[in-house]
DNA sequence: ATAAGACTTGCATCCGTATGCAATCCGGCC
DNA sequence: GGCCGGATTGCATACGGATGCAAGTCTTAT
C-alpha cells in the first residue's frame, strides 16, 4: 500500500504530523500559511487523509447508513439518487442497507454499528422503538424518511403531510363527481397507507360517504392490479401510492374494460417517474422529495451537532398533480 | 460510546487482547475451548469487533464501492438490490456511489480510495484506464457490471453477450417479416449499446439489410419517445434498451397511432419490471441478472485473493422473451 | 523596553484491532 | 522420568490520525 500517509508527508514537510493533521480540520489552529503550504504539498504527494483511521480517532466515521426495503418502488430509486447526492455534498459518505421484504431494520443496526455509522436513514423499513433508543443512546442519530414514529419513539421523522394529501384526493374524487370511492391500502404496517386512508376517509365523512376499502397487502404493481378487480362499481379510487395505482390502472383499462377517467377516476400517490408516461397519465399526489431530503439532513446535522430537543416530526405539504386519470 | 472493545472483554475474561482478537479471525490460532468462552462472553458483554479498527490494521475495510450513475433506469435498481444482497452475503458491505448524468467515475475514485475500500463494481460508468490501472494497483479490485472495458485496460468485466443479444434481436425481427428494421441507440460512449448494434448489424447483413440508425443519445424514456419519431416507415424497432424501448411504443402507439406488433414490431433489452406490464407487454431480450452477479462475486473474490490472471470478460447469454410486441 | 497575551507548533498518547515472535504448555514417546 | 514438537497464549508494536498540553514565537499594550 503505497499511500503517502500524514507521517510521510509532514517528513517531506519537516514539520510535524500534528500539522498536518491540522491543515485538514477545518477549524483548527495552523497558521494560514502552514496551512497553505501543506496543503500545496499534500496534493504534489497525493496525500489524502485516511478516512478510516480518522474515524477510529474520533469516533466519527462521516457514515450514514440508508436503510432501504423497497427498492422496486420506483419511488425509492429516486430518493436514494437525491439523498446519496445531498449527502455527500453534506460531508457524508453512504453506507446502503437493502432490507428483504418483510424484514425489520433492526437487523441491520448491529451491522451500522459495527461500522460506527454516525447516522442512519430509514426508509420503508419498521424499527423497533427498543432497538431506537439503543441506537440513539450514544451520540448517533436516526431519521424516518417517509415513515412516522409508531407509537413513543425518539426519533425523528420527516415525511410528506399524508393525512392532508389523503383528503386532497377525496375532495379531487368528489370534485369529479364521484359517489362511491374506494380505497385501496398498502402494506398494512406502514403509516403511509393509515395516514392517507385516515386523511381520505375524514374528508369524505364529511360528506356523508364511507369508502370501499380493500387491502392490496403490499405495495407492488401487482398488488395494484389484483386489488382493481375487488373495486366493483366503485367510480374513484384512491391507491394508497402510484405503484399500487399503475397495477390498477392497467387491471381497470385492459382487463375489466372500464374507461378511465370516465367510467372510474384514479389517483394515486408519490409521482413515480412511470405515472407521467403517457400510457398512464395518472394523477397523483406529488412528494416534495427535495425538500424532504433538505429536512433530513438538517435534522441529521442538528442531532450530530448535539442538538437534544425532544424529537421531532416534519411535515411537508403533498401537492395534486392532475394528469389524465382523474 | 460506551461499547465493550476487545480489552474489555479480555480483562473481563483473564485473557489477552490479542486472544480475543483471534477468536474472532476464521483460522487464527485459539483453542477451540477458549474461542468458545470468548464468543460466549462476548455475546453476553454484547461485544462485536470494531470493524474500523480492524480495517485500519488489516488493510482491509470489507468495503465494496457500488457505483451507479443511472438509477432512473429501472434495470439498476434492481442489479443494486441483488447486488448489494449478494456482496453482503459474501461479507461485504456497500458504499454507494452515483455519478450525475454524464460524470465520470474517475471522480469517485479517491473518494472511495479514501474509504480503504477493497473493490468497485462499477455499473454504466466510464473510467479512464489512466485510473482503472491506477486503482488496481495496490491488491484492489474493480469489476465493470454491464459494460466492457474500452481499449486495453486490466479490468475484469462482466456482461451478458450483447453482440449476441444484438443477433438474436435482428433474427426475431426478420422471423417476424420485417424488411425495414431500424436501431436506437442509447449514449454513444457505452459498450452495451455499441455490442448491441453491432450483434444487430451483423445478422442484418447477413441477409442483404441495413437498418436505419437512430440516435437517441441517452437512455432514458424520454429519448426513447423522441427517437421514436424519427422512425419513419420502419416495420421493426430494436432498441437499445426497455427504458427507451418503453418510451418508443408509448410514441408509436399514443403519438403516432401505429399498431404493434403489427404495423411495427418492437424489441428491447434488459428486462426491466414494466416491460411485463400489460399497457407494454414488450418483448425483450433477458440479461441474466443473478448469474452476472454470481460472477462478479466471484471475480472480485478471486481478485482480493491475490489471483494475478489477465482481465477476464464474462459473457453471459441473453435470452429472447417474447411478449406481445413482436 | 518589557511583560502579558494570543497564536503556532511539537510531543506524547490514544482510538481498537491484528499479528510476528517468543514464551509456555501439553501429550507422547523413548 | 525426561525430552521433543506442535499447539496455545501473551507481549509488543503497527495501522494512520486526532488532540490535550506544554513549549515556543510573535504581538501588543503599558
Amino acid at each position: 500500500m503505497g499511500a503517502v500517509t500524514a507521517r510521510d508527508l509532514a517528513r517531506h514537510l519537516g514539520v510535524s504530523q500534528s500539522m498536518v493533521s491540522r491543515a485538514f480540520s477545518p477549524g483548527a489552529s495552523v497558521a494560514p500559511a502552514m496551512r497553505a503550504r501543506i496543503l500545496r504539498a499534500a496534493e504534489e504527494l497525493g496525500y489524502r487523509p485516511n478516512v478510516i483511521a480518522s474515524a477510529l480517532s474520533r469516533r466519527r466515521s462521516s457514515l450514514v447508513g440508508i436503510v432501504m426495503a423497497e427498492l422496486t418502488n420506483p419511488f425509492y430509486p429516486a430518493v436514494l439518487e437525491q439523498l446519496n447526492a445531498a449527502l455527500r455534498e453534506a460531508g457524508f459518505q453512504s453506507l446502503l442497507i437493502t432490507i428483504p421484504p418483510g424484514g425489520s431494520a433492526d437487523d441491520a443496526l448491529p451491522m451500522l454499528r459495527q461500522y460506527h455509522v454516525d447516522a442512519v436513514v430509514l426508509t420503508s423499513a419498521s424499527l423497533s422503538s427498543a432497538s431506537a433508543s439503543h441506537w440513539l443512546g450514544d451520540g448517533r442519530a436516526a431519521v424516518l424518511f417517509n415513515r412516522t414514529a409508531i407509537g413513543p419513539t425518539r426519533l425523528d421523522s420527516v415525511a410528506c403531510d399524508n393525512v392532508g394529501g389523503g383528503r386532497m384526493a377525496a375532495e379531487a374524487l368528489l370534485a369529479h363527481g364521484c359517489r362511491n370511492p374506494a380505497f385501496v391500502a398498502g402494506r398494512a404496517d406502514t403509516s403511509t397507507s393509515h395516514d392517507r386512508e385516515r386523511g381520505f376517509r375524514a374528508a369524505l365523512a364529511g360528506h356523508g360517504l364511507t369508502p370501499l376499502r380493500i387491502e392490496a397487502g403490499d405495495f407492488s404493481y401487482e398488488a395494484g392490479h389484483r386489488a382493481a378487480r375487488a373495486l366493483g362499481g366503485a367510480d374513484g379510487v384512491f391507491f394508497a401510492n402510484d405503484i399500487l395505482a399503475l397495477g390498477g390502472l392497467d387491471a381497470l383499462r385492459h382487463e375489466m374494460g372500464r374507461r378511465v377517467p370516465d367510467e372510474v377516476a384514479v389517483i394515486g400517490f408519490d409521482d413515480i417517474p412511470m405515472g407521467a408516461w403517457p400510457a398512464y397519465r395518472l394523477t397523483t399526489l406529488r412528494q416534495p422529495v427535495p425538500e424532504m431530503i433538505d429536512r433530513t439532513i438538517g435534522l441529521l446535522r442538528a442531532r450530530l451537532g448535539g442538538d437534544d430537543a425532544p424529537p421531532r416530526a416534519e411535515r411537508l405539504p403533498a401537492s395534486l398533480l392532475r394528469r389524465g386519470s382523474l
